[in-house]
RNA sequence: GCGGAAGUGGUGAAAUGGCAAACACACUAGCCUUAGGAGCUAGCGCCCAAAAGGCUUGCGGGUUCAAGUCCCGCCUUCCGCACCA
């Protein structure tokens, strides 16, 4: 059977042929200038780390993004579609202490084989907007931007403990800390360690995080929550207790000041000041309080500081309550963390769980001081933690509630000159500094006459020395290298050292998407004109994983910008989306557990159509996709059914190009009507709802009715006109999802130009609305039957139908309708006694 | 503990208060054939021999003419944060 051979679709043949020829026309894909007159729109995808191979996460991802920036060219948009590398990185040093290949050329050949893999994908990114991260051109303003923001102190130096990881040979940022291990060695403990740091001084703009995401309403709720709990903002007092028989005070932070007459003790964290005083004329006490910073450093490398065991010592030093002059002992707790609020509270057992469960553990004092407003009874034991009461055992305070009490409280602090009303943010202050060394140089000098002196603009970039020696040696690899770390003072000329830290890779990736608007400039990161035409980004595309580091980054990092006068907006996001993870046998997929699929077997297989597809049909992008390869060759032999169809009945409409068609009726009405339907449906949804797995699942819809009319479609039943519609239109609505079939139907069409650039279908309601609808017929909420009727049947004729019926009228007989409810075009109900 | 999301056939899922299970996968039976990982036809939630009929969206209540969908209370799973004072 000759025949069938030719009427078989092979994407192997169809996909590099087309492959090869966008490559040569890389204007396809490129955005316009902001003169072009269309309407503009940046579609942008989280940019891949250089691994050395994509992933089905990223096939997933870009596969959204690619849809939806094809769908917006379509409707006619100036899109910005670009794709860069996050190419910075451990990994990189890694692969070098393994195979000895430098990391720049492992990165850059990492690149070049992933960037095959994006064209063998057909996604259509603009390549000439490109970027790089660990490429000078492009990491040279990382450097600007620090400092500028060393400029306005936004970066600074300080002495700070650090997360350690000891693979790794670095410090990590909080953010990189998983369950008190490292987020790329995940059963390597974190150490803790005393280190001076470069840090981001994002604490600076911590209340306008947290305001902006009330406005950020393209973005997922999942995504703000996360973000606020990180922000953690927390009001409260702060109240200075002093020490007897020394000036020294003692700075309490609390978010319960009603309940300060209750305080039977004061707890400082092990590294408080104050302690070291007290220690160090001590040394029983000493000893004592280093066993509880050893207990801390466990719990805390053992990821759960949450379920350490309370343990304290009194000092033998007391303080005052400064409302009432009681005298309480301090203590030196192990549960007291050193970096939130003021490293020291006051301890109220009568009304907190963890103060009660340590007075009762030390045998302290426990004062009820609130009285609980209801229900005395189910809530007479303590600790009573709410502040649903009122003060008791506060003298003038008594009788006030919780809340009022609060603010007479503070106000009575803030005018005894003891303590004011605070707000606390658990965000803390974004520690860059690595001792890495495939990252961007710090570009500061030490200098041992003007000290810490910043490297003049015109000497940027700080490059990267090439040739080093990665080894597994502590401290920073650029240490290393003479004729990098010795340089002239620029201020003195005299010797002086370069700082040798480099910076944490989420700098690159905080801004890299202004970049992508003006990659080329060489005078400065970007033009603030073209950024300001093409910002806000209208949608942002990736996994979840990045909804608190990275985006909060990005945001923080937005705002710097504009304070610096580059840019006028406050957030670069309007729509951000957190795709689903890809596992497969219900987990994530992983070498260790020997389930990952790989890209490149599923596009030999099946075709780039296919995968992507699938990975569009399985599941709604918002939610987990589990990969089943039988899933994908049923979207396979879909898309053939589809080749088929068309290539079947491409002749008849070639034939009718550009011809008028005479008002469809039958078949050509009936198949029409599905189309417009369609077409409908899946414009609907590229405008939000973005459930593209029912999208797919309409044009299959289209084709099986379409494929259930082939006898008649065979007998020339449909006028070639409509024919020629009917294909056409299919597909453009398949463009977006499998753009190489599309491509080469398109061709197969007649039609000219690339589809890409063919206005999107549009969807003639008229032709889309039934004649007849099928209404069902329910009994007391019951289904009983269906009945058919006009489009546009009135109330009163829907109801005649279901009343005439003869299953409703056995189902009634002897019975009173007592009321009929008729919702018009949607179904009849009978309220039946 | 706090916060978020989810729970529907053998599987992935659909249904924006109005016919639960669309569209697929897998499976079963049949056809076709140059045996292809192809194509075509039919069946496929559960109970019942079948039909008629009944039941069915984690559990229990409620609102409504009508609830997978809204409300209240639970259970389970996943995710984030967590002695944050």
């Amino acid at each position: 059977m000759a025949e069938d051979n030719e009427l078989r679709y092979d994407p192997a043949q169809i996909e590099p042929k087309w492959q090869e020829r966008w490559a040569a026309e890389p204007r396809l894909y490129a955005a316009e200038p902001a003169d072009c007159g269309k309407p503009k729109y940046y579609v942008l995808e989280m940019l891949p780390y250089p691994s050395g191979q994509l992933h089905m996460g990223h096939v997933r991802n870009y596969s959204i993004g690619d849809a939806l920036a094809r769908h917006m060219w379509m409707r006619g948009y100036n899109v910005l579609h670009p794709m860069g590398w996050d190419a910075f990185g451990l990994p990189a040093e890694n692969a070098a202490l393994k195979n000895h290949t430098p990391p720049r050329e492992w990165t850059l050949s990492n690149i070049a084989g992933m960037k095959r893999q994006f064209e063998r994908l057909g996604m259509g990114f603009d390549w000439a907007t490109e970027v790089t991260t660990c490429l000078p051109d492009y990491y040279r303003w990382n450097q600007w931007f620090f400092l500028r923001m060393y400029e306005k102190g936004l970066a600074y130096r300080k002495k700070s403990k650090v997360n350690w990881c000891p693979d790794c040979a670095t410090v990590l940022a909080n953010e990189q800390v998983v369950n008190g291990c490292c987020w790329r060695h995940e059963t390597t403990l974190v150490e803790q360690r005393d280190l001076v740091q470069w840090f981001f001084r994002i604490t600076a703009y911590a209340q306008e995080l947290l305001d902006g995401l009330d406005k950020l309403d393209g973005w997922p709720e999942k995504v703000r929550t996360m973000q606020r709990n990180w922000i953690g903002r927390s009001e409260g007092t702060e109240v200075d207790f002093a020490v007897e028989g020394s000036a020294e005070k003692i700075r309490v932070f609390t978010t319960r000041v009603d309940t300060i007459f209750g305080a039977t003790s004061v707890q400082l964290a092990p590294q408080h000041a104050l302690v070291a005083e007290f220690t160090a004329a001590d040394a029983r006490l000493k000893a004592q309080v280093d066993e509880l910073l050893e207990q801390q450093k466990k719990a805390r490398e053992a990821g759960d500081l949450g379920a350490i065991e309370k343990h304290g010592v009194p000092t033998g030093r007391f303080a005052f309550n400064p409302y009432n002059g009681q005298r309480v002992p301090i203590w030196v707790a192990n549960y007291i963390l050193a970096d939130y609020g003021t490293g020291a509270i006051m301890s109220v057992p009568g009304h907190d769980e963890r103060d009660f469960e340590f007075a009762m553990k030390y045998g302290l004092p426990i004062i009820q001081v609130i009285q609980p407003i209801q229900n005395v009874e189910s809530v007479e034991r303590l600790p009573f933690c709410s502040e649903d009461g009122v003060l008791m055992n506060s003298g003038e305070y008594d009788g006030l509630s919780c809340a009022e009490a609060q603010k007479r409280l503070q106000e009575a602090a803030a005018l005894g000159g003891f303590g004011e009303a605070t707000v606390t943010f658990r965000l803390k202050d974004w520690g860059v500094s690595r001792q890495r060394y495939w990252g961007t140089p710090i570009p500061m000098i030490h200098c041992e006459r003007d000290g810490l002196v910043p490297v003049p603009d015109d000497q940027l970039p700080v490059l990267l020395p090439e040739q080093i020696e990665i080894t597994q040696q502590g401290g920073s690899p650029l240490g290393r290298v003479p004729e990098f770390v010795n340089v002239t003072c620029p201020k003195c000329g005299g010797p002086a050292l370069r700082e040798t830290d480099t910076m944490d890779t989420f700098v690159d990736s905080s801004w890299y998407f202004y970049r992508y608007t003006d990659a080329k400039n060489a005078k400065a990161p970007f033009d603030p004109q073209v950024v300001k035409y093409w910002f806000p980004i209208d949608q942002y595309i990736g996994g979840v994983e990045h909804a608190i580091l990275h985006l909060i980054y990005s945001r923080f990092w937005t705002k710097v910008m504009r304070d610096l006068g580059l840019v006028e907006i406050d957030e670069p996001v309007r729509r951000q989306f957190s795709q689903g993870m890809v596992i497969k046998d219900r987990a994530k997929m992983s070498k260790s557990k020997g389930n990952v699929v790989s890209p490149d077997d599923m596009v030999a297989r099946y075709g780039a159509d296919s995968a992507r597809m699938y990975s569009l049909f399985a599941a709604p992008p918002d939610r987990d996709l589990d990969w089943q390869e039988d899933g994908v060759a049923g979207v396979s032999r879909f898309l053939g059914r589809v080749w088929r169809l068309v290539t079947k009945y491409a002749p008849v409409a070639r034939s009718a190009r550009g011809q008028q068609a005479d008002a469809p009726t039958g078949i050509s009405l009936k198949l029409l009507r599905k189309l417009h339907q369609t077409t409908a449906k899946i414009t609907q949804d590229f405008e939000g709802r973005w459930h593209f797995n029912t999208c797919v699942a309409a044009i299959m819809e289209l084709v099986n009715e379409l494929q259930a009319a082939d006898a008649q479609l065979a007998a020339g039943e449909v006028a070639a006109p409509v024919m020629h519609e009917l294909l056409r239109t299919l597909v453009l609505l398949l463009a977006p999802f499998a753009p190489y079939l599309a491509a080469e139907l398109w061709q197969t069409l007649g039609e000219e130009g690339a589809v890409l650039r063919a206005p999107w279908p549009g969807s003639n309601a008229e032709l889309a609305r039934e004649d007849e609808l099928e209404i069902p017929v329910q009994i007391n909420g019951k289904l009983v039957t269906v009945v058919r009727v006009a489009m546009d049947a009135t109330q009163q004729a829907m109801e005649a139908a279901a009343l005439g019926d003869e299953k409703v009228l056995s189902r009634t007989s002897g019975k009173s309708v007592a009321k009929v409810i008729v919702v018009p075009g949607k179904l009849v109900n009978l309220v039946v006694k």
